[in-house]
RNA sequence: UGCCCCAUGGUGUAAUGGUAGCACACCGGUUUUUGGUACCGUUUGUCAAGGUUCGAGUCCUUGUGGGGCAACCA
C-alpha cells in the first residue's frame, strides 16, 4: 500500500465535493441516525410545474436515487378553492418526463387528513391548542408587528373541554364559514412571527377534488405539511429559503406532538434571468393571452420546455450545474441553453432546411438531371450512418448566405466568392437576379463536378459551407422561432412597473415558407433534430395537427461565432 | 427600530484553518465539408475594518450590502 500525500489537490484525491445538503445525508447515513433517506417532491397542485420545480425535482429524487432512497410524490392539497385535478395529471406527467419515479409512494395530504385531526385533538388535550371566535383583522392586530410584540387572544385560555367541544363543533359542522379557527398556543410575544399562536385549522366549506364534502375544515400548510413528512417517514424535507422562518414552527409541532422528527433543510430557489418563476404570474400570461397556454414553448414551465425541444437529460444536467447553495442567484439563461446543445449536439441527426429561400440554379448542371448524395446523419457519432440527398440544378439557399457586396471577411456566397454546398459540389458565383424592389430573388452559380464531397479532386479551396435543399423535392414547412420571452434580464425586479411591460414582442417569428430535405418527411414529433447550421427544431404535434402542414419549433440556436 | 438567512470573477459554484479551482459567458488561437463541435489560451474574484493564528475565503467582533418574516395561501 502506498503512502498518501495528504495534499489536498492531489490528482488522486477524485472524492467530488458535495453541496451542503448532500454533506447532511452523507453524514446521517454513516452516523447510522438514518439506515436510508427518504425525500418527498410536495408540489401544491395549483398549476405547472416550472423549471424552479426542477431543481427542487432534481435535488430530491436525485439524492434519493445517489443514496439509495425512498422519493414520495406528494399533493399538497389543503386549500380544495385553488386546486384541480388537472394540474395533479401535469405534475405527474413532468415528474414522470424528467426521467423520476416516486419510490416511496404517491401521497396527498388529504390522505392524512384523520391524522391530522387526531394530532390536532392531541394538542388541545395537552393544554397546546385552542379556538378562537375573533374576526381575521381583529387577529392579525393581535397579531402585532415584526418590531412589537402582539397581544394574547381573550379565548386563549378557554379550558380543554371547551376547546374539545368547540373544535369537533367546527368539524361537524355547526360553525359558519369564517367563524373560528384552531390555533396554536405558543407565544404571542415571539420574535418569530409563525410563533405568534399560528392557526392551524379553518372552516372552509369547499367541495374538495379527493375528500369530497368529508370535510368542512381544513389544515393550514404549517399543520400540515411538517406532520405529513412525519406520518410519512420523511428523514430529509428540503424546501425553498422562504420557509427558513416556519422551521422552528415545524420543529415545534415535531416536539409537541412527539412525532416522527423529520429535517427540514432549506435551499435557495431557482431565478433564470429573462423570465418569471413565479406560478401567479405564469397563471397571468396564460390567462391574459400572452401566450398560448402553460405549455407555449416559451414558457419556462417543464411542459413547455418539452414542448420547446428541449430533452430531460438537458434540464438535468442543467439542475446539476447551477449547484444547491443557500445564496440568492440569477442564472443565465444561456446555461439552460448551454446544457441543451451539449445534449442535443451529441446524439441529434442533422438535416438540411432553408428557413428564408431564394433559388440557387447550377447554370452548368443539365436540367432534368439528378443524383442521390450521402449526408452523415450525426459527425459526432459515426455509427448514426447517412442519408441520401437528392440533388439537382434547381435548389433553395438561404437568404442570409448572399450578399451584393462583401469584404474578405464573408465566407458565404457573394459576386467573386465560391462555397462548397454541404455533403455535395464546390460552386463559384456567376449572377444573381433582383426584383424590381430591389429584393434578390435567385442566385446563379457554376458547379466544378469533380469536387464532390467525399471524392474531390478539384484542388478548389473554399472558405464556406452552405446548407441547401433540392426543390423539386422539398417538403414545404412552418418554422416557428422563439426568443426570450422578457427582452429584460429582471422583468419582475422594477417597482411600480409591471412585467407584462417587459415583454419581447419578437419573441415568436414563424416562417411559413420553409423548405425541408425530403428525409423529414419520416420525422417524429417531438424528436430533435439540427438542421445544419441553424440551430436545434422538432416537429409540434399539435401545431402541425391544427394547421394540416408540418410545423417545427427551433429549441435553440447554434452557438454563433462569427462576429461579422 | 425586532427576528432569521446570505455575501468568492460578468453569472453560478468549490476550496471542511494550509497553492483561490471548476462550469457557463466573454475575448483570442488551432482544427473543421456546420462561422457548429473539439482542443489550447487570455482577462476577471474572496464586501469592509479590526481580532485570533506560524498561517484566515474559512473562526471571532463590528460595520456595510442583499434577501426573507406580520394570508382563515402554500
Amino acid at each position: 500500500m502506498s503512502e498518501r500525500t495528504a495534499h489536498p489537490h492531489s490528482e488522486e484525491d477524485s472524492t467530488p465535493s458535495l453541496h451542503f445538503i448532500e454533506q447532511v445525508v452523507v453524514d446521517d447515513l454513516a452516523s447510522g441516525k438514518h439506515k436510508q433517506i427518504h425525500t418527498r417532491f410536495p408540489p401544491e397542485p395549483n398549476g405547472y410545474l416550472h423549471i424552479g420545480h426542477a431543481k427542487a425535482i432534481c435535488l430530491s429524487f436525485g439524492l434519493a436515487e445517489s443514496h439509495n432512497g425512498l422519493v414520495n410524490l406528494r399533493f399538497d392539497d389543503t386549500n380544495p378553492e385553488k386546486e384541480s385535478q388537472e394540474y395533479v395529471d401535469a405534475i405527474r406527467r413532468d415528474v414522470s418526463w424528467l426521467g423520476y419515479t416516486w419510490n416511496g409512494g404517491e401521497f396527498y395530504t388529504s390522505d392524512h387528513f384523520d391524522s391530522l385531526y387526531a394530532f390536532a385533538t392531541r394538542l388541545i388535550e395537552n393544554g397546546k391548542a385552542y379556538v378562537d371566535h375573533q374576526d381575521a383583522a381583529t387577529m392579525a392586530e393581535q397579531k402585532g408587528s415584526p418590531t412589537s410584540p402582539g397581544t394574547n387572544s381573550p379565548h386563549r385560555d378557554r379550558s380543554v373541554e371547551h376547546n374539545l367541544q368547540l373544535f369537533q363543533e367546527m368539524k361537524a359542522g355547526d360553525h359558519p364559514d369564517g367563524h373560528c379557527v384552531l390555533r396554536a398556543k405558543i407565544d404571542m410575544g415571539h420574535p418569530n412571527m409563525h410563533m405568534r399562536d399560528p392557526i392551524i385549522y379553518r372552516i372552509k366549506r369547499s367541495h374538495h377534488q379527493r375528500t369530497g364534502d368529508d370535510w368542512c375544515i381544513y389544515p393550514m400548510y404549517d399543520f400540515a405539511h411538517g406532520q405529513c413528512d412525519s406520518l410519512e417517514g420523511i428523514t430529509h424535507s428540503l424546501c425553498t429559503l422562504e420557509f427558513e422562518v416556519h422551521r422552528p414552527l415545524y420543529e415545534w409541532f415535531i416536539e409537541n406532538l412527539n412525532i416522527f422528527p423529520s429535517r427540514q433543510i432549506e435551499f435557495a430557489r431557482l431565478n433564470l434571468d429573462h423570465t418569471i418563476m413565479s406560478k401567479r404570474k405564469l397563471l397571468r400570461l396564460v390567462e391574459e393571452g400572452h401566450v398560448d397556454g402553460w405549455d407555449d414553448p416559451r414558457m419556462p414551465t417543464i411542459s413547455g420546455l418539452r414542448r420547446r425541444g428541449f430533452t430531460p437529460q438537458s434540464i438535468r444536467t442543467f439542475c446539476d450545474r447551477v449547484g444547491i447553495a443557500k445564496r440568492e442567484n440569477v442564472i443565465d439563461f444561456s446555461l439552460l441553453e448551454w446544457a441543451l446543445r451539449e445534449h442535443l449536439n451529441r446524439t441529434a441527426h442533422r438535416a438540411m432546411a432553408v428557413l428564408d429561400p431564394i433559388k440557387l440554379v447550377i447554370v452548368n448542371y443539365p436540367e432534368g438531371q439528378s443524383e442521390e448524395l450521402p449526408s452523415e446523419n450525426n459527425p459526432e457519432d459515426p455509427s448514426a450512418g447517412h442519408r441520401m440527398m437528392p440533388f439537382g440544378r434547381n435548389l433553395w439557399m438561404e437568404r442570409d448566405d448572399f450578399k451584393e457586396e462583401a469584404n474578405k471577411k464573408w465566407f458565404r456566397l457573394a459576386p467573386g466568392k465560391t462555397v462548397r454546398l454541404k455533403s455535395a459540389f464546390i460552386v463559384r458565383y456567376v449572377d444573381h437576379i433582383k426584383r424590381a424592389d430591389g429584393r434578390v430573388e435567385e442566385v446563379h452559380v457554376e458547379y466544378f463536378p469533380d469536387s464532390k464531397s467525399g471524392s474531390d479532386n478539384s484542388g478548389i479551396k473554399a472558405k464556406g459551407t452552405l446548407h441547401w435543399v433540392n426543390a423539386s423535392t422539398a417538403i414545404d414547412a412552418e418554422v416557428r422561432l422563439y426568443d426570450r420571452l422578457f427582452s429584460d434580464a429582471a422583468p419582475d425586479g422594477h417597482e411600480g412597473q409591471d412585467f407584462t411591460e417587459f415583454l419581447n414582442p419578437n419573441s415568436l417569428t414563424v416562417r411559413s415558407n420553409c423548405k425541408l430535405e425530403p428525409s423529414l418527411q419520416q420525422a417524429q414529433a417531438g424528436t430533435p433534430y439540427q438542421f445544419t447550421r441553424l440551430g436545434y427544431f422538432s416537429m409540434d404535434e399539435e401545431h402541425s395537427a391544427q394547421a394540416g402542414h408540418p410545423v417545427w419549433n427551433r429549441s435553440v440556436t447554434l452557438k454563433d461565432g462569427w462576429k461579422g
